[in-house]
DNA sequence: GCCAACGTTGGC
DNA sequence: GCCAACGTTGGC
């Protein structure tokens, strides 16, 4: 297989909070109508994972999922759209917000914070294993 | 092909 | 709830 990517998506807490993802272990991710989130959403592999950041309320990462189906059709319109299916993984100990984030010159080149509206962006690793270790979280 | 108008996202 | 930022649409 070839080297792991990783991404960040966004959601609405109160449109698909994290929790529910870990109830029901997979969830397709629909509703993506912006091109570069869809160029990237076609780029993702399977097993690729995801940081999950919960926008408006909460404004921070709070959990990591992954990629359990690559790029296909959206079935909620007939429009040239993608989805993937995402997987629960692990949630993170300790959330990490937005103002952390931003506070943190690591993440500076970070989409999150230099391109705010995109729901769907990459990460490099080091932002990744970052994430990881301000969320006192360690992946098995 | 330009760009003004519009709609949406998301931080505050 | 407001509004800035910015992506998309549509008129020309």
């Amino acid at each position: 297989m070839a080297t792991k990517a990783f991404w960040l998506v966004k959601s609405e807490p109160s449109v698909y909070p994290f929790e529910r993802l870990k109830k029901e272990k997979t969830a397709v991710w629909d509703g993506v109508r912006n091109f570069e989130a869809r160029r990237n959403l076609r780029a993702m592999k399977k097993g690729d994972l995801l940081l999950f950041y919960h926008s408006n309320e909460d404004k921070a990462v709070v959990g990591i999922a992954k990629v359990v189906k690559e790029a296909y059709q959206d079935p909620t319109t007939s429009d040239d759209w993608s989805v993937v299916d995402v997987g629960y993984v692990a949630p993170l100990e300790a959330p990490v917000t937005l103002a952390t984030i931003k506070a943190d010159k690591a993440f500076a080149d970070m989409a999150l914070v230099r391109k705010s509206r995109l729901s769907v962006s990459s990460v490099a690793e080091r932002e990744f294993e970052r994430v990881l270790s301000l969320g006192k979280t360690k992946l098995k």
